[in-house]
DNA sequence: CAATTAACCAACTATAACACTTGGTTTTTT
DNA sequence: AAAAAACCAAGTGTTATAGTTGGTTAATTG
């Protein structure tokens, strides 16, 4: 399994919307600002996502994402697949012909590896990673300072819009 | 644990060194053309491992390379964290710094997966590997490949020594 | 109905690591 | 003396990632 910062990004996204289920659609707005994530790159990641059925979106205002299905059901391997295709450590794609058409020395080992992380994290669901305490402890820390970071923003939007009759996307 | 081919390309020439240890010094141009690996990544490669202590180099004509260590005492584990450096599959390198100095959202997954796959890697040796069937076949195969190839090889130096006076280094 | 919000989409760019090359020097053996 | 091989430093090409730019569509709200 290919693991870079796309998958752990597209995991920590979908992990934010799992934890504000319970409040609606959350835009992708949102993520960006709380993760510290681009938001044209969260776009990108949630196409994937939206492609593999995982999340779905709702255009317009009070719009957002929403997990396509429950929490419980949504692996890490299965996040991390959507974004990074892959999901095996052998040079050839499991297709054993790594060396002029034939085994390489080491192929048997990457894909016992492979197996072995996609195991892991095929085990692990973003219901369990809501339910960790660490989890929890640093989602709420996220809560209030995204709160006091929105309502700063807002003050500045509101005085540009007296200003310049503009608004300021972000 | 960071997974690339710089970490495979390691442990496959480790693993050659690992099975003819039998025959004396195995050298990079050997482990280059055998495993076709280019010679000059290899050296590079060797150096991080000689710096770890994985094996020793002895220069000259009969030179070459052995393990530094029984086969039994060198892990796979061991040899990708020589070339690969890091080992971990954290966007902080286990400082829990990860966002604004503080802990992201999915920190602890992230050191859980790379505990499960340093784990792994630090179980298998290359007395394991030498021992497996699939991996003695091969070796078997690539060992006839090798000797065809050579023998080829000194014919050609051969010619352009009696022409040029140069031997080509290949 | 106009303005706004937010998803959706396509194409481009900067960067960094990897994989590899080049061109050496030193040491040891023959 | 010549050759073999380790040892070493500095460069280059390529590729994927991460991010940017500049849109369009769809839905809501005043």
């Amino acid at each position: 399994m290919r693991l870079t910062t796309k998958g752990r990004y597209a995991v920590t996204a979908m992990l934010d919307l799992a934890l504000n289920q319970g409040k609606g659609a959350v835009t992708l707005q949102d993520i960006a600002l709380k993760q510290e994530i681009s938001l044209s790159y969260l776009e990108q990641l949630f196409a994937k996502l939206r492609g593999d059925g995982l999340v779905k979106g709702t255009r317009g205002p009070g719009g957002g994402y929403r997990l396509a299905q429950s929490a419980e059901a949504i692996s890490v391997a299965a996040i991390i697949s959507a974004v990074d295709e892959k999901a095996d450590m052998t040079r050839c794609g499991g297709e054993a012909n790594c060396q002029d058409g034939k085994k390489c020395l080491t192929h048997e080992l990457w894909t016992d590896l492979s197996l072995e992380i996609y195991k892991f994290l095929d085990g692990i669901t973003l219901f369990n990673l809501v339910n960790r305490p660490e989890v929890r402890e640093v989602a709420e820390r996220q809560e209030i300072e995204q709160q006091s970071h929105s309502s700063g923003l807002q003050s500045i939007v509101v005085e540009s819009d007296q200003l310049t009759g503009t608004t300021n996307r972000y």
